[in-house]
RNA sequence: UGGGCCUUCGCCAAGCGGUAAGGCACAGGAUUUUGAUUCCUGCAUUCGCCGGUUCGAAUCCGGCAGGCCCAGCCA
């Protein structure tokens, strides 16, 4: 059933995206008759969120039109490729619920397959071997303003080229001595077209085809026989491959597919102030400023998985931020607002203390300890009802108390009432300080008819705070994060170093209530004001768990002094 | 500068010649044993700019401006 719910929020839209449109034409026209998606990832590195939008959208339309995605690894350029991300792209694949039949595609599958594909066009007269090098292929490129000129080599004979191609497939050139360029067009105001290299030689084993091969494909030409190889219908990629497109349609009409599949391109997305720069990454990661490529901070899909969203949220996001060709920077507050819509009602609530000051009830007596029923998720009961001790010393936030509080502070300060949450009400008698000033004791006494936290006289309390019982808290690490770079701020500082944010992650040495332990089958927990946490499974040490906190709650009353 | 694409509220985004949807954010108010949630309410006389066509334009035409992408034997 819920596996139904997101086909039905997507049909169930008033309004189609563009691409959907397309498809939708495409189909009322009989161009395609099933719908075949791909996301394509080259093995280089870690998935980000804007992967994430690629994989939603891509399954999503299979989806939506009954048809099939696949899952590919675009891996035809050895040097730049390591097989070890393929497994965490798999992952974070599968854990956004992106259905691909469980089957992996490999374009090396298909080198043959290409190989015949150029020799076809060898012998159209629509490829030739050149043994130009690269810089003077560049030089003979033009320039955006100037047309090309002609490779020396355009006119060489079908049977010439040929030889040499098949010479350059048997490792009879060495690296960068010749490589195999398409025949279209040296004057094209399109780069693209000003005959482009199809294949090129690099002696290097491939990480699934061994030493087979020492000619590898290049994107332009193999990533449309790989779409029509596995009758991709819509190949759905970004806007940099805008111009790319009349060679993809080159490629793809000039080696004889019955139904070639059509290209469509979509708009990046981007996180307004987050930075995603692999390069910035990189450098973070070095400098030990973060942990990995998983690091909570870094909006990587396993960063954000360690984080605490959940698949669900991130599949909202992309939903609301929507599929445009304009370059979109959304907000992070809709990747929070996501989250909390997907936790709030199914997060169970727990007490936890971040910034620990002890309080004591004076006339509480001494060595007394009850068990008080806990039930702070009003909309849904289960998830937060739970037996919780209380006893004569707890630990309350230390922003709960002011020893002067600002204008309309409605916590605890001397003199006043306040309501510990399911529990009692105290009244603030007094507090100690340290030599610094630093509050260290607050005392106070509570009000016994007042269990629960209802007074029976009717009376009102202006606050109520959470609190744990000092004696049975368990101790825990709660790590708040700031995002990794304000861009506003500048990545880069005024000479031009990157602008690393060493203090983008605090560690609390916090307490939270012990019926944590019973709560455990849960990893994610709404704390009482303070927002949603997440226990980390990769730092999470018995004993002293971590958590990571995803988002803060909102909050319409700032204190002053956080202005 | 040649080519391609883009420009609707602070941020996303509908709109496809008939007189500016929605969400996020924000601001008020109500309810509240989480300053959360929920609940109402408000939030573009205007669609990058200038002209034109039309009874009527964000939508069509012309011009201009701004932004992004392309000169890898990367993808």
């Amino acid at each position: 059933m819920s596996d139904e719910t997101s086909t039905a929020e997507v049909t169930g839209k008033k309004s189609r995206n563009f691409i959907e449109e397309a498809i939708d034409q495409d189909l009322r026209e009989g161009r395609y008759k099933e719908v075949v998606t791909r996301f394509p990832p080259e093995p280089n590195g870690f998935l980000h969120v804007g992967h994430a939008k690629s994989i939603i959208l891509n399954s999503g339309i299979a989806k939506e039109y009954g048809g099939t995605f696949h899952m590919r690894f675009d891996d035809t350029n050895p040097t730049k490729e390591k097989s070890e991300f393929m497994d965490s792209i798999v992952e974070d694949v599968k854990w956004l619920g992106a259905d691909f039949g469980g089957k992996i595609y490999y374009a090396s599958d298909y080198f043959d397959k290409m190989y015949e594909c150029a020799v076809l066009l060898i012998k159209k007269g629509l490829a030739y071997a050149s043994d130009l090098s690269a810089d003077q292929i560049r030089e003979t490129r033009g320039t955006l303003t100037e047309a090309g000129t002609n490779d020396p080599n355009r006119e060489r004979p079908v049977d010439e080229s040929l030889q040499i191609f098949s010479d350059m497939k048997a490792g009879k050139y060495n690296d960068g001595e010749m490589v195999l360029r398409a025949k279209i067009d040296m004057a094209s105001p399109n780069i693209n077209m000003r005959d482009p290299i199809l294949y090129r030689v690099a002696h290097i084993p491939h990480a699934r085809t061994g030493d087979k091969w020492c000619i590898y494909p290049m994107y332009d030409f193999a990533h449309p026989i790989e779409d029509a190889i596995e009758g991709i219908s819509h190949s759905l990629c970004t806007l940099e491959f805008e111009d790319h497109r009349p060679l993809y349609d080159w490629v793809v009409n000039n080696t004889d597919w019955e139904n070639p599949p059509r290209q469509i391109e979509f708009a990046k997305m981007y996180l307004k102030n987050i930075v995603t720069g692999k390069r910035y990454i990189k450098k973070l990661v070095e400098n030990g400023i973060v942990d990995g490529w998983d690091d909570p901070r870094i909006v990587s899909i396993a960063g954000l998985r360690r984080r605490g969203f959940t698949p669900e949220s991130i599949r909202k996001f992309v939903e609301l931020s929507g599929i445009s060709k304009s370059n979109a920077v959304s907000d992070y507050a809709m990747l929070e607002y996501c989250i909390r819509e997907d936790l709030k009602s199914q997060a169970p609530r727990i007490f936890a203390v971040l910034d620990p000051v002890k309080l004591v009830i004076d006339n509480y007596p001494e060595g007394q300890t009850e068990e008080l029923l806990v039930q702070n998720n009003v909309e849904n009961p289960g998830m937060g009802s739970r037996k919780v001790p209380f006893s004569r010393e707890l630990y309350i936030e230390r922003e709960d108390f002011m020893e002067v509080p600002p204008a309309k502070y409605r916590r605890l300060y001397p003199g006043n009432e306040v309501r510990l949450m399911n529990a009692y009400y105290v009244t603030c008698t007094s507090c100690e300080k340290d030599a610094d000033g630093h509050v260290t004791l607050i005392h106070c006494t509570y009000d016994p008819a007042t269990r629960g936290g209802d007074s029976p006289d009717g009376r009102k309390v202006k606050g109520t705070i959470h609190w744990v019982e000092a004696g049975s808290a368990i101790p825990v690490k709660a790590r708040l994060y700031e995002n990794i770079v304000d861009e506003e701020k500048g990545v880069y500082d005024e000479n031009g170093e990157l602008n690393l944010n060493p203090n983008s992650m605090t560690v609390m040495n916090a307490y939270v209530e012990p019926s944590l332990s019973e709560a455990k089958v849960y990893d994610r927990f709404q704390f009482v004001r303070n927002g949603f946490f997440v226990v980390d499974s990769k730092d999470s040490a018995p004993g002293s768990p971590v958590f990571n906190r995803i988002v803060s709650l909102k909050s319409s009353y700032k204190l002053p002094t956080q202005a």
